[in-house]
RNA sequence: GCUCUGGUGGUGGAAUGGUAGACACGAGGGACUUAAAAUCCCUUGCCCGCAAGGGCGUGUGGGUUCAAGUCCCACCCGGAGUACCA
C-alpha cells in the first residue's frame, strides 16, 4: 500500500476530533506545562506559509512534552478587532464582525489542515462580549489603582483617598502625572468634580490632555510602537503630535520592574536588548540651575513654581536632567524645549518676538519633518542668563527643538565638548566649547592631554579618561567625578542622583469602532459602570466613520447612554445629565485584547471571573511563548505590564507572563523572474542564455507556475492574456527564471499558500519541511525546492513497515535507534528541530540499508516521530495494533549502553599534524593508546627513537601525540 | 550614529575547542523500464595529478591553544531594532 496522505491525513484529524485527544482538563496528576502561540490577527488573505512556521515548532514542542508525561496546555485563538476590519467596512458597508467572522472560518480551515494539537475547547476571540468582558474589567481595575512607589506595587485608590483626607499629599511617593501638593483640609473642602480631577492625576488608567501621535488619514490616535519615523505603522500615513484628551496607561509606573523582571526570564538577549532599550533607563542627576535675576528684569513670580522642594532658594530657578553630571564645568550654555513653560516669563524683551517666532515654527512642524530634519541646528537665545551652581558663571539660555518636552524636565545643561548635539549646536551658533574630560594621559608626564576644542571635528562623548578644568574634581575619572559631582550637589541641596525612563505610558483611546468600549460614562467627571453589569456592549451605528462633528464612529449610536438608576445601556436622548450620561466614545486599541489571553485560556469560559484561582494555581504562567520579534516593543511589553498589574492586584500568581520565549525568524518571499527581451516584447529569455541583463525586462511571476525555478509554460501563457502568445528562448528544453528575496506580497506573486503545499504533498510533508528550512530562530526566504526531499523522506518511512515483523532487532539496527532517540530528544530540547529531521533522515537510510523491519525499532521510531508528523506516526501506531492515540504512547528512552561504540576510529596526529587512523576500543586508556599506536608500523615509523612530550587523548574524538 | 545579530560549497544549512561541509536540494553519470513516473546506486568545496597522493580552504588581518568555523582583539560586509532620550 502506498503512502496515501491525503486520505490519512484527513480521516487523522476526524479521529482526533471525535475522540477529544487534545482536549485538556485544569486538573491532573501529571506536572503542567503551558505552550502558547501569539494569536493571529484573522486577516482577509488567510495564512501563508511564515504563520505556522511557529505554530508547528511549538506544536512540536506541545507533542513533546505530553509524550513525556506533561499535563500541556496548548490552545489557540484570534485577535479579532483591530483596523483592516474596520478600513473594510468603511469601504464596503460590511459590518466587521460579518468579515471577522468570515475570516476566523478561514484561518481554522487552513490551521485544521495542518494538524495542530490545539485545545480547540479554548478558543478566545477579543471581539466577542464574553472574552472583552475580562479586558474591560481589568481596565476598570487599572482605573481603580494607582502606583505607591514606596511599596513598588499597585494599590487601590480607595486607600490613596483615605491618605489623602488623613495627611494630603504629605509623603506620598506615586507614579503621577504631574506632582501635586495639598493639605487634607484643602482636600477634604474640595467637591466631588475637583477630588476625581486630583484621582485621575494617579490612576494606572487615567484620562489626561496629552500630546497624542494624530494620524489624520486613520482618524485615530497611535501609540508610540505604532508609529515608525513620523508614518503609522499600518498605512504609512503622517501622524502628527497634537494635544489631545485621551485615556492612556500608566505603564512607566512599572519601568523599573519592567527592566528587573527581564532578568528572570529565558528570553533571547537581543529581545531583552530591544526591551531595554524601548524602557531606556539612564541614571544620572536632576539639578537646578538659578536664574540670574541681576540681568534679567523679566523674571516673574511664575518662574517661583520651579523652586526645589527640598530647599527653598533666595533665587527662582529651574531643573535640568544629565547624565553626566561629571561634565557640569564644561557647561556653556542652557537648552529648553520649545514648550517649556520657564520660557515666556524669562524671554527678554528684545528677544521676545524671535523667540516667539521660533516657538510658534516649532510647534507647527509636523513630526516628519523634524525628523527628517534632525542634523538641521536650528535655536534661539532668550536672552536670560542661568548660574552653573558650582562655577557660579553666568550662562545663556537658549530654546531649541533639540530638546525634546517628554522627556527628563524638557531642559538640559549643554556640554559642547562632550555632547554631539551641544556640540553642533555650539557650532552652529558660534557659542564657546571647553573641554572636561580627557580621554588620554601623557605616558611621560602622566598629566591628561587637553586640546582646544575649537579644533575639534567633533565632540568626545565617552564616559572614560580623567577630568580636566573641573576645580576640585579635575584629575578624577570619569566615573568617580560623576559620583563625586552629584555628591556635591545633593550636600549643596541643588540637586539629586535620578533614573529617567524613555517609556512613555501608552495611550489607550482609539477613535474607531471595532474595539473594545469603554465602561465609563461622564457625570461630567469619568465614571465606571458597576463592575457588574459588565460587559458593556459594543453598540450598533449606521456607518463607521467620524461623525459630522469629529466625533468617534461610536458618536452615530444612537442607544450609547447610561442610566445609573436601571445600571443599563439606554437611548441617547434620555441623557439629562442627572441620571443618565453620556459613554465614552473611544475604544480601546488592538493591545488592550491581545494584553492578557494568555490568562483566558487558562479558563476561557468562566463567567464569574477572569480565570479562576484554581486554574492560575495549576498551570502558573506560561512556560514556552512562540512568536516574531516585532512585538518586542509592543505586546510584549503591554503583556508583561498587564500581568504585573494584575499580579499586584493579587490575579497573577507568577511576576512573568511568559518564562520562555522563542523569536520565530520571519519568512521573506522567494519571488521568480521571467526575462522579456527589449527588442522582441514577446520573447522571453531563459536566465543563463542572457548576456546582458540591459537587453531585457525582468517581470516578477507568480511562483505557483514555477518548480524549481523552471518555468511551466503552459501555465504561463495561459496566467496573463498578453503573454498568450510569449516565446521562449530555452536552455536544455527549460526556461529558467531568476529569483530574488523580497518580502512576501500578493504584488510580487511570491505569497505561498500552506493548503496548496497540503494538497499536494501533505501536511506532515509541509510540517517536516517548514521545520527542515533552517534554524526556527532564524529569518529566511520561503524556497520549496528542497519540499521533494522531504516527502521522499516519509514515503521511504512508510515503507520501512511494509514488511513488518517480529523478529528481533540487529545489534547494529538498536544501535541506530539508541543513537536517534538520543539525538531527537536532546535536539528537541534545544528547540534544533531542522538537524531533527536530518537525524530522522539518516536513520531511515541506515534502517532502509539494512532493511530492519524489527518491530522492537519500528515502534518506538513512531512515537519518536509523532511531534513532526502526527498523522503520518498515528497511523503506523494503529498499524502496529495498538488502539489509543500515539500522542499518549510515552516518549522511548534510550540505552546508554547501546551508544557505546566495540572500537572507535582515530585519528593520530603528532605535533598537531593528522598522520593516520587507528582503530581502538571505544573504552581504553591514555596509556593503552599510546602503547597500541607503538606497536604499530606507522607508529613505530613517526615514534622511532623518540618518546612522546605530551600525549593529548580526547575519548571517542582525537589522539594528539607531541614528539 | 548607537544597540543587537549574522558572514561556512551552486543553494538551504550541519559541526559540546578535536577528521569542516552532516542531512537535503540542485547538477552530472548509471541501473530498472518499450517509455514515463516511482525507486535504487555512484560522483559533486577549490587547485595540481591518469592514479596513488599532495596543496588550499569557514568575510579580512592579528592573537591564545598541541588543536580555532567555534575563544580574544581590530577591521570589512549584510540583516534587525532604535533614533535629537541629554
Amino acid at each position: 500500500m502506498d503512502y496515501n496522505f491525503s486520505e490519512l491525513e484527513p480521516r487523522w484529524q476526524n479521529w482526533w476530533r471525535e475522540h477529544g485527544v487534545y482536549h485538556v482538563d485544569n486538573h491532573s496528576d501529571k506536572p503542567h506545562y503551558y505552550v502558547l502561540d501569539m494569536f493571529p490577527y484573522p486577516s482577509g488573505a488567510g495564512l501563508h506559509v511564515g504563520h505556522p512556521l511557529g505554530y508547528i515548532a511549538s506544536d512540536i514542542y506541545a507533542r513533546y512534552k505530553r509524550l513525556r508525561g506533561y499535563n500541556v496546555l496548548h490552545p489557540m485563538g484570534y485577535d479579532a478587532y483591530g483596523l483592516p476590519a474596520e478600513q473594510y467596512a468603511i469601504q464596503t458597508g460590511q459590518h466587521p464582525a460579518v468579515t471577522t467572522e468570515k475570516n476566523i472560518a478561514r484561518y481554522r480551515e487552513q490551521l485544521d489542515k495542518i494538524g495542530f494539537s490545539f485545545d480547540w475547547d479554548r478558543e478566545v476571540r477579543t471581539c466577542e462580549p464574553k472574552y472583552y468582558k475580562w479586558t474591560q474589567w481589568t481596565f476598570l481595575q487599572l482605573f481603580k489603582h494607582y502606583y505607591d512607589n514606596t511599596l513598588q506595587k499597585a494599590v487601590p485608590i480607595s486607600e490613596l483617598e483615605e491618605r489623602f483626607a488623613r495627611q494630603g499629599s504629605e509623603e506620598l511617593d506615586a507614579a503621577c502625572t504631574e506632582v501635586l501638593d495639598f493639605t487634607a483640609e484643602e482636600w477634604r473642602a474640595w467637591d466631588k468634580v475637583k477630588r476625581s480631577q486630583v484621582l485621575m492625576n494617579y490612576r494606572l488608567a487615567y484620562l489626561a490632555d496629552i500630546p497624542v501621535n494624530w494620524c489624520a488619514e486613520l482618524g485615530t490616535v497611535l501609540a508610540n510602537d505604532e508609529v515608525v519615523g513620523g508614518l503609522s505603522v499600518r498605512g504609512g500615513y503622517p501622524v502628527e503630535r497634537k494635544l489631545m484628551r485621551q485615556w492612556s496607561l500608566r505603564v512607566s509606573a512599572y519601568a523599573q520592574r519592567l527592566v528587573d523582571g527581564l532578568e528572570q526570564v529565558d528570553w533571547t538577549d537581543s529581545l531583552k536588548e530591544i526591551q531595554r532599550n524601548w524602557i531606556g533607563r539612564s541614571e544620572g542627576a536632576a539639578v537646578w540651575f538659578p536664574l540670574d535675576v541681576k540681568s534679567n528684569e523679566n523674571v516673574l513670580p511664575g518662574a517661583q513654581a520651579y523652586m526645589p522642594q527640598f530647599d527653598p532658594q533666595p533665587v527662582p530657578s529651574f531643573e535640568i536632567f544629565t547624565t553626566r553630571p561629571d561634565t557640569i564645568y564644561g557647561v556653556t550654555f542652557m537648552v529648553l524645549c520649545p514648550e517649556h513653560e520657564l520660557i515666556d516669563s524669562i524671554t527678554t524683551d528684545a528677544q521676545r518676538q524671535q523667540v516667539q517666532d521660533y516657538v510658534t515654527w516649532a510647534k507647527n512642524r509636523s513630526e516628519r519633518e523634524r525628523q527628517a530634519e534632525v542634523k538641521k541646528v536650528s535655536g534661539v537665545f532668550t536672552g536670560a542668563y542661568a548660574v552653573n551652581p558650582l562655577t557660579e558663571e553666568k550662562i545663556p539660555i537658549w530654546v531649541s527643538d533639540y530638546v525634546l518636552a517628554g522627556y527628563g524636565t524638557g531642559a538640559i545643561m549643554a556640554v559642547p565638548a562632550h555632547d554631539s548635539r551641544d556640540f553642533a549646536f555650539a557650532r552652529h551658533f558660534g557659542l564657546p566649547i571647553r573641554q572636561v574630560v580627557a580621554a588620554d594621559k601623557d605616558p611621560e608626564t602622566g598629566k591628561p592631554i587637553v586640546s582646544d576644542p575649537n579644533t575639534w571635528s567633533e565632540s568626545m562623548d565617552a564616559k572614560s579618561g580623567w577630568s580636566v578644568n573641573s576645580g576640585q574634581f579635575s584629575g578624577m575619572k570619569v566615573k568617580e567625578a560623576m559620583a563625586a559631582v552629584i555628591d556635591k550637589i545633593e550636600e549643596m541641596g541643588i540637586g539629586h542622583r535620578t533614573v529617567n525612563f524613555r517609556l512613555r505610558d501608552a495611550i489607550f483611546s482609539r477613535q474607531r469602532y471595532w474595539g473594545e468600549p469603554f465602561p465609563i460614562y461622564y457625570k461630567p467627571y469619568a465614571t465606571p459602570i458597576p463592575e457588574e453589569c459588565l460587559p458593556l456592549e459594543l453598540p450598533e451605528v449606521s456607518e463607521f466613520k467620524p461623525t459630522a462633528t469629529g466625533e468617534p464612529p461610536l458618536g452615530h449610536a444612537t442607544k450609547w447612554a447610561w442610566d445609573t438608576k436601571s445600571n443599563t445601556v439606554v437611548d441617547c436622548s434620555a441623557i439629562d445629565n442627572d441620571t443618565v450620561f453620556p459613554l465614552e466614545l473611544s475604544t480601546m486599541p488592538g493591545f488592550a485584547g491581545s494584553s492578557g489571553y494568555y490568562l483566558r485560556y487558562m479558563d476561557p469560559t468562566n463567567d464569574e471571573a477572569y480565570f479562576s484561582k484554581e486554574a492560575v494555581g495549576y498551570w502558573q504562567n506560561v512556560d514556552l511563548y512562540v512568536g516574531g520579534a516585532e512585538h518586542g516593543t509592543g505586546h510584549l511589553i503591554y503583556a508583561r505590564f498587564w500581568n504585573k498589574f494584575l499580579f499586584d492586584i493579587g490575579m497573577a500568581v507568577k511576576e512573568e507572563p511568559f518564562q520562555k520565549l522563542i523569536n520565530q525568524g520571519m519568512i521573506q518571499g522567494r519571488s521568480n523572474f521571467v526575462y522579456r527581451s527589449k527588442t522582441d516584447n514577446s520573447l522571453f529569455i531563459s536566465k543563463g542564455l542572457i548576456k546582458n541583463m540591459d537587453d531585457v525586462t525582468p517581470i516578477h511571476v507568480d511562483i505557483n507556475i514555477v518548480d524549481n525555478d523552471v518555468l511551466d509554460i503552459e501555465k504561463f501563457r495561459e496566467w496573463r492574456p498578453e503573454f498568450a502568445n510569449a516565446r521562449f528562448d530555452m536552455e536544455d528544453g527549460k526556461y529558467v527564471c531568476g529569483w530574488e528575496v523580497e518580502k512576501m506580497s500578493k504584488s510580487m506573486y511570491n505569497v505561498q499558500n500552506p493548503d496548496d503545499l497540503v494538497a499536494r504533498y501533505g501536511a506532515d510533508t509541509l510540517r517536516l519541511y517548514e521545520m527542515f528550512l533552517g534554524p526556527v530562530e532564524q529569518a529566511k526566504p520561503w524556497d520549496t525546492n528542497g519540499i521533494e526531499g522531504v516527502h521522499r523522506f516519509l514515503k521511504k518511512f512508510w515503507r520501512l513497515f511494509e514488511s513488518l515483523g517480529d523478529e528481533p532487532a540487529s545489534k547494529d539496527e538498536l544501535k541506530v535507534l539508541h543513537q536517534t532517540i538520543k539525538k531527537i530528544t536532546d535536539d528537541v530540547e534545544r528547540f534544533s528541530f531542522n538537524t531533527c529531521v536530518s537525524t530522522f533522515m539518516i536513520c531511515a537510510n541506515q534502517l532502509a540499508d539494512s532493511k530492519c523491519c524489527s518491530r522492537e525499532v519500528l515502534e518506538p521510531l513512531t512515537v519518536l516521530i509523532a511531534p513532526f508528523a502526527p498523522h503520518i506516526a498515528e497511523e503506523l501506531w494503529h498499524q502496529l495494533g495498538h488502539e489509543g492515540s500515539v500522542c499518549d504512547a510515552g516518549w522511548p528512552q534510550y540505552d546508554p549502553k547501546m551508544l557505546v561504540e566495540d572500537t572507535v576510529k582515530y585519528p593520530v596526529q603528532f605535533n598537531g599534524k593528522m598522520r593516520f587512523t587507528v582503530e581502538l576500543p571505544a573504552v581504553c586508556t591514555q596509556d593503552e593508546a599510546v602503547a597500541a599506536i607503538k606497536a604499530m608500523p606507522e607508529g613505530q615509523k613517526w615514534m622511532e627513537g623518540k618518546e612522546p612530550k605530551k600525549v593529548i587523548f580526547v575519548p571517542k574524538k582525537i589522539i594528539n601525540i607531541v614528539l
